[in-house]
DNA sequence: GCCGTGAATGTCGTATAGCGATATAATCGT
DNA sequence: ACGATTATATCGCTATACGACATTCACGGC
């Protein structure tokens, strides 16, 4: 036996291992499958990713470039530079935020809701078929966590 | 109301979209965390992935390319270029495979296995964290999909 | 009402990672 | 022995995210 398995062996637990690596190609599965369908519509996975979060923004305030990077979790230049690739596309247009002049306002196009419309459906079918198996992996991972927390809300 | 408005509430459900948008929202935060996390070890997120990847293969046939890419979901020429910088970062090394000299197996150092076990543990706290806001958005999905299946199986 | 501070967006150059096309080497079946 | 297939590697390209910087605007103290 190498000094890398009895590394390997003696200070990790192989279990919690196989699990996270489970969760983790699930997971890379449904990603894989967000990214096909996507681009099975001409869009990139990142553009879907923008129209839901354009489409699904808070009516009153208006969807801005702030308000997108956070919920992508994106610098707000790479937001910008999304949108503008998204613009180009026909997926969204930019307006005026009338009261803050500051702000540009993103909104879906037609165009956009159709692919939007076609790919939510897409998703929800295929979070159908294998979301039970990923939330089950997942729950593996969480059940052989140790916690303190669990043993009193249980 | 805008033309758009009135596709998208009658065309789309918005209760759909927003649990779909709220399960992309933790799975974003979920990647970010890894992000973060392997980042901080100086490491990519693949890099990471790598290292899972390549200590959770099966023992017997050994670690190839090709298993690393298809438990990664990349074309075989994206996992060799991979494991070329792990391995120039010292994550991995390559042995020749003596059975089958085509094949090139990949093997963990000790490097990164000090790495994986530090990212690992992180991973697991933070899936005991939040891993169950995680599962209930999911679940969330799921529940709201009509399957005909699902009134068999309950 | 003016001005400084900070917020919101935009621009530009850079780095990285994945991919397609292509190349090379080794195995396998017949 | 050799054609077909498998496994890995190389190269050029592209897309996208980022940091650093620039610009425009809002807002509060004075």
């Amino acid at each position: 036996m190498t000094l890398t398995k009895k590394l390997k062996t003696t200070s990790m637990q192989p279990e919690r291992l196989a699990e996270l690596v489970e969760f983790r190609y699930r997971l890379r599965c449904f990603l894989n499958f967000s990214e096909m369908a996507a681009e099975a519509e001409g869009i990139s996975a990142q553009q879907y990713q923008l129209l839901q979060v354009v489409a699904a923004a808070p009516e009153e305030r208006g969807c801005s470039i702030t308000y997108i990077s956070e919920r992508m979790l994106l610098r707000h230049n790479s937001a910008v530079e999304l949108v503008d690739r998204a613009g180009r596309s026909g997926l969204v247009r930019r307006v005026a935020d009338e009261e803050d002049h500051r702000r540009s306002l993103v909104e879906v196009t037609d165009k956009g809701n159709r692919l939007l419309i076609t790919l939510v459906d897409a998703h929800l079918r295929e979070i159908d078929a294998e979301g039970p198996e990923l939330v089950r992996a997942l729950q593996k991972v969480i059940d052989s966590c140790p916690t303190t927390k669990r043993n009193g809300t249980r």
